[in-house]
DNA sequence: GTAACTTGCAACCAAATGGTTGTAGATAGC
DNA sequence: GCTATCTACAACCATTTGGTTGCAAGTTAC
């Protein structure tokens, strides 16, 4: 079942904003395999620590990830249904790209130039 | 990384910054019902004709949408392939999610740290 | 031909992005 | 206590983005 009605234009611009980078589907990739620190991800990358936390900050704000306090470390976690959410999105577009490729179809069949519309 | 088995980094990076924009994906939705000219698709917003020009060559260099002289016009036209690409990409992303919650269900379920699959 | 319309492109500007360094607050270990 | 580590945050900088205006080129109509 879809999760809400449908997101906030806002919402939809910061999941497909955050999945818009190479290094952010990367750290979405290896928190979905593991949870783990920031620092931990900040290790595989050749970019400073601060830059590897804006990009957490980037898929949190997007909701794509979470974070849960262990001790002193902040260990990073996979949001899976703000996943699912992004991919039905996709899904409608290709449900629209169905229906124009029906309406299309018609009109070839029916032979009638649709042209007065506007 | 592991998800990459398709298209180029860029590409992805490109057909997701494409998407990060209600007025683009408003484009998108728009040309996927029916194709139509550039400057009829500027009167539906309330920006100058260049700005859309803008947001269609962006989804242009994604590949989501393509262009059609018909005499002094240009029309637009979703490239549905492409489409099915992108949702295509979040469904991997899904994919390695259920791994992941299958790896933990038989962690939990079997109380060894070990996750090597059967 | 001239005029009107559609498009493309360059220059420009404000705001956001993606990176850096530096500083400061918690927490673990000594 | 002191030290080292993990994290957060601010300031700063270069580049990109999203918008504008203005101008040039191609196409249609007169």
């Amino acid at each position: 079942m879809v999760v809400d009605s449908g997101p906030a234009q806002e919402e939809i611009d910061r999941i497909f904003q955050a999945l818009a980078d190479g290094t952010r589907r990367d750290i979405l990739t290896r928190v979905i395999e593991r949870e783990q620190s920031v620092s931990a991800l900040a290790g595989a990358y050749r970019m400073s620590l601060p830059a590897v936390q804006k990009h957490v900050s980037v898929l949190e704000r997007a909701g794509l990830v979470g974070k849960t306090r262990h001790g002193r470390e902040q260990r990073v976690h996979a949001e899976p249904d703000r996943i699912r959410t992004a991919r039905e999105l996709l899904d409608r577009y290709e449900v629209l790209w169905r229906h124009r490729v029906a309406a299309m179809d018609a009109l070839l069949a029916e032979e009638r130039p649709d042209r007065s519309k506007e």
